[in-house]
DNA sequence: ACTATTTATTGATCCAAATCAATTTAATTA
DNA sequence: TAATTAAATTGATTTGGATCAATAAATAGT
């Protein structure tokens, strides 16, 4: 597979869920998609570099994750469907403290945040796109910091397992228990919890 | 005090350290612009109404917090020459989980959102604008989330001492114990190690 | 299908921070 | 400025989840 059209569409169709999308402003967007597949375990980008690319998921998953004393704490995850981008990196223009690596083989389109300005600049339309993702991406991460916050780890879980199945059914034991600020054992411990009651 | 001239300026100028701004934008951006005063002790908002407003902190100090189970949890502060809006309320149209009280007497200007949107309709100037307040808001959270998993609350302290004076000055032990997610008991132990080295 | 390796489970122990309780210090208010 | 209330400190105790350790189950590789 590569830029088919089936894939290019559900771009497409995912960008119309937020802004009007004239054809010649579509194609201009489409011209600057590159595609890229990975193998389970590659990595998308390490820590330290700067990025500057935006992706879209079309299938397989992309777990990100930060590194500190030795240790690994996984970030998000990202399905098909899905935007990802090194936000903050991005943003800021500093180098990434995020690792991007497939956990499932992974098909993904990209554009770069330069090629994201250029079409910013073709008037209020985009930079709304622009804005509207921005915000959305602080909404979930505003949904994470309260469930962090108000919730011990088992009403979190139970959260997850509502809220985001995929991540639940998807994703390693040990990935998620990391993604939930936990141990293993103890993610262990309240599944297990949770199966006899 | 009230609408004064040199009240309007600082919120001009703020915004012109993000877009260009037009006189007759500008004039049209500050005839939306309402003046409010509270007192220590007063709130702006509660929890559980949807409130529309952006609000731009001229003097003083709002905090925002959370209340579950009859505990508060403090979300953030706001000073002066601060913008503050209960983000996730208006972008998801969602009632208001935070509830924002002045800890100190407290000037501000406000504009609802519905102004604002009409603002963005001027064009792509404002929708950046909208945008980089977003990305900005976005950044923030991601530091402080990162801050949280990272580190230890002595550790958490620290940065916080380097990064948001303000935050250590002007507000008080136990709401900063709250937002530090720690107990009022172990932030002054760790005052006093501090102290004590 | 068998072996090696990785992941998940279960139990025992430990520890950082919460909670509980009492006292000191600081801030309000009469 | 004295009296009252609120906030901060300090000590003792408890606890939820981490860490350590051993085993079982699942996955991957040959």
């Amino acid at each position: 597979m590569d830029k088919s059209d089936q894939s290019v569409e559900r771009v497409k169709k995912d960008i119309s869920r937020y802004i009007e999308l004239p054809e010649e402003e579509w194609l201009l967007f489409k011209s600057h998609l590159n595609f890229l597949a990975l193998q389970k375990g590659e990595f998308l980008h390490k820590a330290g570099n700067k990025t500057n690319r935006i992706y879209f998921t079309l299938k397989g998953c992309i777990r990100t994750y930060n590194l500190k004393d030795g240790k690994e704490k996984n970030y998000n995850f990202h399905f098909e469907d899905d935007w990802y981008a090194p936000y903050y990196s991005i943003l800021t223009d500093k180098a990434c403290s995020l690792n991007a690596q497939a956990i499932e083989d992974t098909e993904l389109f990209y554009l770069t945040i330069q090629d994201l300005n250029q079409m910013y600049e073709l008037g209020k339309n985009w930079q709304k796109l622009g804005r509207l993702l921005a915000e959305k991406v602080f909404i979930e991460k505003e949904k994470k910091e309260e469930q962090l916050r108000f919730n011990n780890p088992e009403e979190h879980y139970k959260l997850l397992l509502m809220e985001k199945p995929r991540f639940v059914n998807r994703v390693q034991q040990y990935h998620l228990a990391s993604y939930l600020d936990i141990s293993p054992e103890t993610l262990s411990r309240i599944r297990n919890r949770l199966r006899n009651q």
